[in-house]
DNA sequence: AAACCAAAGTTGACACTGTCAAGTTAAGAT
DNA sequence: ATCTTAACTTGACAGTGTCAACTTTGGTTT
């Protein structure tokens, strides 16, 4: 009766990563709205209350699922940083374009990774923090190196610098994925013009 | 029995706007995931299913709500802009810090007003759109007359440039609101530098 | 003045949500 | 072989948005 893949069934085994796994795929499909405790059990072919046994409340896997994403996008700067083929400038506008690729080709883990919902009133968890924080202090080192290769004035406090950076890759970006841009087509454009727009402060352009 | 302030009881006369304005208050007390409309409606003392005869669902109440949020946004740009008393950069100043402001002091409102809630899938409403785009356009239109006074270099495209710079205001806003920006303290330092950043392609300085 | 209508407000009902308490199953340690 | 405990279940509860059908009321038409 039992083959490999229908086990024991009363024992999951592993449902803590399906239930993230699945809750991201419901996200992407039908938006936050659509993620709800109840429906992701079913689909994962479980009882509504077992998944309380992984997660503490709803916020918990929210925050397990923005966790994830952080770790994506860190792997995704990662790897444009360490692209050794690039110069400078191109890996700084690597990582925008990727930045911007990133949120729209998942504007609902985005939007939730970033959101209100898991981050007012110290409702992250710590595994969530433990995972951003890399992630933003990534993107610190980035600058910091930047400016010592002389894309960005070296007087200027890194860490500045690099919060108005991501201020202005993030507002870009939602505005961009929530639809208040009223033309989408031209987002390279805008994206372009953020670029030399960062890059007129640096000597030789 | 009746005095002024407590008429006839079962036509309310102003519910529309009351709804509004108390559904306001909710939001900005405990945020959005406590405005409910059965909540709303025992608030201002009016059955459950009252406020239907006014907004045609709850994403029509959340509409109604944020354009009031445009309006005053609107409003506040306008002042900044119309104090004939500033210098010009002190206009480009007044706008960014005004506008973190409004954001700071509305959080869950400016969440409300631009968050994927709203305006994804053309779920905003048509009077929505009809108070937040003549919002939008007023700032393209400051920034082209800051491209005038010297500001921005007049080349550039001016609907690109506000857009580039709205990125930036709003990142830096939604990045502060939410809690993400681990110092909140740093927060004007962090405006002062965006400012510097923008103003560093001007040509005097 | 009476009759009427449409707008505003009501109650009942339904399907859906997150979460708790109490019970059941089964896998692994003693 | 027994026992502990983590994983999972069903039952229950209060809360949600929204629909349909009913009642009240103010203002317009006859």
């Amino acid at each position: 009766m039992n083959n490999i893949n229908e086990k024991s069934t009363y024992h999951h085994g592993d449902l803590r990563e399906t239930l993230l796994v699945v809750a991201t795929e419901m996200l992407q499909e039908n938006g936050i709205k659509e993620v709800s405790l109840r429906k992701l059990a079913s689909r994962v072919g479980v009882s509504r209350t077992a998944p309380y046994h992984h997660f503490k409340d709803k916020n918990a896997l929210l925050c397990g699922m923005a966790e994830k994403g952080f770790e994506q996008l860190h792997q995704i700067n990662k790897c444009g940083y360490e692209d050794e083929e690039l110069s400078i400038r191109e890996h700084f506008y690597r990582f925008i374009h990727d930045y911007i690729q990133f949120a729209h080709n998942n504007p609902d883990l985005y939007e939730l990774m970033f959101g209100r919902t898991i981050w007012k009133d110290k409702s992250s968890t710590q595994e969530l923090r433990d995972s951003a924080y890399p992630c933003f202090q990534f993107q610190v080192a980035m600058t910091q190196e930047w400016q010592k290769k002389g894309l960005f004035n070296v007087d200027d406090n890194a860490l500045r610098v690099s919060q108005v950076l991501w201020g202005t890759v993030h507002g870009i970006a939602k505005l961009f994925i929530d639809g208040i841009y009223t033309d989408n087509s031209k987002i390279d454009e805008i994206c372009d013009y953020a670029v030399s727009m960062f890059l007129a402060k640096s000597k030789e352009n």
